[in-house]
DNA sequence: ATCAAGTCTGTAACTTGTTCTACATTAGCG
DNA sequence: CGCTAATGTAGAACAAGTTACAGACTTGAT
């Protein structure tokens, strides 16, 4: 069971890195992750990147062949840590919306306590050109997951995608509202719960309760 | 009746513009809008802008601070017309529901004649920082103000502005992913028709019959 | 152990957004 | 008109993302 086993993650065909490999990719990463944290997407200059990270600026973009390549997956990685978190403990809501909209809150209050890193990790997001799009689906692939957890739903039916999928489009834009200033914490909560209500809306409706 | 009392459509305390100033801020939005409806957000240059609007570098920084300024300004003029053209045919929809709906598909019909400058303006909008919050606010205004106007809302309860404030988001982000190539047109119909539902359920609903 | 192919490193160059500077033009005002 | 401050021009300079390249180091197969 050697670090081989564990890198198994990515669908895409990556050609198997080794373990020299693995750690240079994680050093990328965490200097990232950490320059981000100090200032934002601004911050994370990928001269400094190289450098915190041990690595020649060329061997930063093979590993990553953008800015933006490289904060998409610094979120890729982030998100994967949110998601075993939340797993952990998971959402005490009786209906599925209240749970979906806990597990979102609780993941925007785990982005307040480093907003540097989430503004950098979103306007990546937002900011990424078809060149990126893979990546950006994982994320997007893996925020569906968290979301289908929360609901409990592991037979959604279409209609409840089309949900999911509106409640990731609100999660991120009202992010980004949030992050630039433009709406309160506040705000972002009512929105969330304003349209999980869609959850209610789109269950498989002979179960009685809201008709 | 000179072009002078045309000019105060901005609420900030900008000093009034001469005559040669409004054409020189007409004539680098136009520049602007042209070069982005070419190739997108990295077609725009600020230095061809410069030299397509006949200006120089620092006046078109004087004029606009940056270029997402500069995007998002141009973004507000096009959705000016578009608020125009819109009221003319206002939508026929029974429903608020409906109506809404229909609107932002028209919207989206516009912007898919001129994807690259619907690019180059969307992807401005969400990346840009707090220094360009007035703007985007400016912005976000505007698409309220569409939205309502299609709800035919003139007193929108507090939570029927939540709902709008949901369905900007997912406009929003539907766009970019669209934009992005990660959905397909019908994805993004889908995805509008879906947030609509909200107005349904945050109707008045005293007044029995839809009003 | 050795060789070829693939990786890394260090560094310079290139691109495009942004800033700066020195000078010319314009606008408003006495 | 003639002055002065604000505005505009041309062009250099700077910053950070990206690319290019020559030489050293690793790796994997023989």
């Amino acid at each position: 069971m050697t670090a081989e086993s564990r890198a198994d993650h990515r669908p895409s065909a990556t050609p198997p890195l080794t373990e020299r490999q693995e750690a240079r990719r994680r050093r990328i990463l965490d200097a990232s992750a950490q320059l981000a944290a100090r200032g934002g997407f601004d911050a994370v200059q990928m001269r400094e990147v190289a450098e915190a990270a041990g690595v020649a600026l060329g061997t930063l973009y093979r590993y990553f062949p953008s800015k933006v390549h490289l904060l998409v997956a610094t979120m890729q990685d982030q998100l994967q840590h949110m998601h075993t978190t939340l797993r952990k403990r998971p959402p005490g809501g009786a209906a599925p919306a209240e749970r979906v909209a806990e597990t979102l809150m609780r993941a925007f209050r785990a982005l307040q306590r480093e907003p540097q890193l989430a503004d950098a990790m979103v306007r990546a997001l937002t900011f990424a050109d078809r060149s990126v799009s893979p990546e950006v689906d994982t994320v997007s692939r893996l925020t569906t997951a968290i979301i289908l957890d929360a609901m409990g739903a592991a037979q959604p039916t279409p209609e409840q995608l089309s949900a999911v999928r509106v409640i990731e489009h609100t999660w991120h834009s009202a992010l980004i509202t949030w992050l630039s200033g433009r709406a309160s914490i506040a705000q972002v909560k009512i929105d969330i719960e304003t349209v999980c209500r869609l959850i209610d809306l789109t269950a498989p409706e002979r179960t009685a309760a809201r008709q």
